[in-house]
DNA sequence: AGCTAGTGGACCCAACAGGTCCACTGAGGG
DNA sequence: CCCTCAGTGGACCTGTTGGGTCCACTAGCT
């Protein structure tokens, strides 16, 4: 756990595209314009997301990035592995090396029995429950 | 939440305490050569232990680090606090700075709705168990 | 052809975790 | 009464990494 500027970036970018009409199109530069974040860095970010799945490029006149699902079949989950890592889910919340049930840390069993939970929250919330402010 | 190393070390070090007779008595280079651990480092460690009451040092002939309570009279909770800030359980597990209920992060809600079990299970769960090996 | 943005790799910088060093303190033993 | 060894605490060092920039290149429209 423990997530990365880069991820809070990914979603609020992805937030305001679910926020405007499905199938919009918009340049990196103008949402890092719109959201504050630097430019640069949330190209770096939407070139990872593209790579996922998550968004579409578009090149020539109309430039700039689309969703490739409603906000609704985007799941929270989803959008967190594709930055951090699928083993996002594998690492543990105390300390960054990954513990498994062989060679646990001391406090694995403890992370082990929340676990699941705050997972089935972040698998069924989406892209547009986020974009509703839920 | 994303504990460091130290803190690791702080509950392995307690936990070689609480397994010898009540009332024994270790040094810091004697524990730390048993654990594998720094020797210096884990002076640092003990010191800060030691200011939150966790441990009594001793000097002079018998010298080293002593539990002021009994195992089964400390909680995890408390050790992890020691070490990593009484503000701890304020910070997210997703970012690190503090989200509350004002200017929450993106993902505030569902971990506080996690938060509460696990901060129960590490509140109950003591010294003595971790000693015990759960 | 030229404009602009996407692509991707190299690179830079500051912060911090992890750990070392050192000078000082204090209690007991010879 | 001084030596010895560990506790005390501050200064300091260092490797990693998150966060971000730069640059050369590509692609598609006008």
């Amino acid at each position: 756990m423990h997530l990365r500027r880069e991820t809070e970036y990914a979603l609020r970018a992805l937030i305001f595209l679910a926020q405007r009409p499905k199938g919009s199109i918009c340049s990196a530069p103008e949402i890092a314009e719109a959201l504050g974040i630097p430019g640069g860095f949330l190209s770096k970010i939407f070139q990872r997301l593209s790579g996922h799945g998550l968004v579409r490029s578009h090149r020539g006149r109309q430039r700039g990035y689309s969703l490739t699902r409603p906000g609704a079949k985007i799941s929270v989950r989803e959008i967190l592995e594709s930055i951090e890592g699928m083993d996002l889910f594998e690492r543990c919340v105390f300390w960054e090396e990954r513990c498994g049930d062989r060679d646990p840390c001391l406090l694995h069993r403890d992370w082990s029995q929340i676990k699941p939970r705050l997972l089935a929250r972040l698998e069924r919330k989406t892209l547009a429950d986020l974009a509703r402010g839920n």
